[in-house]
DNA sequence: GCTTATACTTAGCAAATGGCAAGAAATGAG
DNA sequence: CTCATTTCTTGCCATTTGCTAAGTATAAGC
């Protein structure tokens, strides 16, 4: 496994030479999940930041009734952290965990605050990186104020197909912010498109 | 005007002297918004972010079908700009308008830019501030996707009641994804409680 | 291969929400 | 103050979504 991607995503996010991004990974370190192995648990402080090679990832929480809701599906080229965690050094309330066999990157909190610290261009990256993250949140945000739930399915299906084949019809309902059985009935309206 | 709010939330974001939260708030100057004014128009590159002192704003931005949705509204002792554009650097998808006379302290781009490689507790505190923003719409999505309408508007009037006395009804209806029409229905059922 | 659990679809009914429109109330401009 | 505009409420009906439950299909464990 090498780390060309990893370095694509780095340049993708901050403009520079490839010998630059090449520092910024240095520390970086491969990991493979097996297949429902958790990466993260609740009550746990997030304490490393992974970029996926191969695989997907769900992460999900439970609300005040106990229902477990999705909070995001993490696939090829994406991070999976909660950034909440990992930033203020507090319990998670959130599970991450690996619907296929995956393959990732990942650095640590130690890693990445000497990076942060030392590396003007690294500082960059990682703040122009949180803000694409908030920027993909705010456009999902966007999405439930004013999509319908049958357009925000056409939207994931379009983005990533992948997640379709490897989590049951449950986790996406969530994800959805609607029931399984909407969402059936959604899809099966799809179908006829 | 003095600063002391200003430096109450830097020392809320990260615990630190009240010295060196002086130093961080130096650049921040003040600025007078009065009612109805834009602090930021749709197109335009987010140069300042600004934290409000007094007043209440509102953001919005328009859907596809060229409805105005309401993104955000911010009061006392938040900061309000737009993260992506402001940091990004791209011209800015929304509006942010004084629902109230305002006055706010503000930091310029260049400023905060400066102090963000040159101090390295303002970098630790701009990024934490990041990340909390991410966590207020992160906590916001989950209300979309599992709490009822009904109980979105109550959080809201628990969270900012000035809201209700400044924006009309119908962006407080775009803010929490459903129409005016509604809204008013919900919030007749809520005067009875 | 058999059994059990999980996943998915479907149906019937209830509840929530939207679209449209009319009228009352409040606000703003001159 | 008056008029015009905007805001808010309400009613009617259609649509969407939720809830419960039953039945089928698929997958997992032994």
């Amino acid at each position: 496994m090498n780390k060309d991607h990893l370095i694509q995503f780095v340049q993708n996010v901050l403009p520079m030479s490839t010998g630059k991004a090449e520092q910024l990974v240095e520390k970086f370190k491969e990991r493979k999940i097996a297949r429902n192995e958790y990466l993260l648990k609740e009550g746990a402080v997030c304490n490393e930041s992974h970029f996926i090679e191969e695989g997907i990832m769900r992460s999900y929480t439970y609300d005040l009734e106990g229902n477990d809701v999705t909070t995001a599906f993490y696939s090829k080229k994406i991070q999976a952290s909660d950034l909440l965690s990992f930033f203020k050094r507090i319990p998670s309330k959130e599970y991450i965990q690996a619907l296929t066999d995956c393959e990732t990157w990942y650095i640590t909190y130690e890693d990445m605050q000497t990076n942060f610290h030392t590396i003007p261009e690294f500082r960059e990256f990682g703040r122009l990186n949180i803000i694409n993250q908030f920027g993909i949140l705010k456009q999902r945000m966007l999405s439930m104020l004013h999509e319908t739930a049958e357009q925000r399915y056409g939207d994931l299906i379009n983005s990533n197909p992948e997640i379709l084949q490897n989590a049951p019809l449950k986790h996406i309902a969530t994800y959805l912010g609607i029931t399984d059985t909407s969402l059936s009935r959604i899809r099966k309206e799809f179908m006829k498109k």
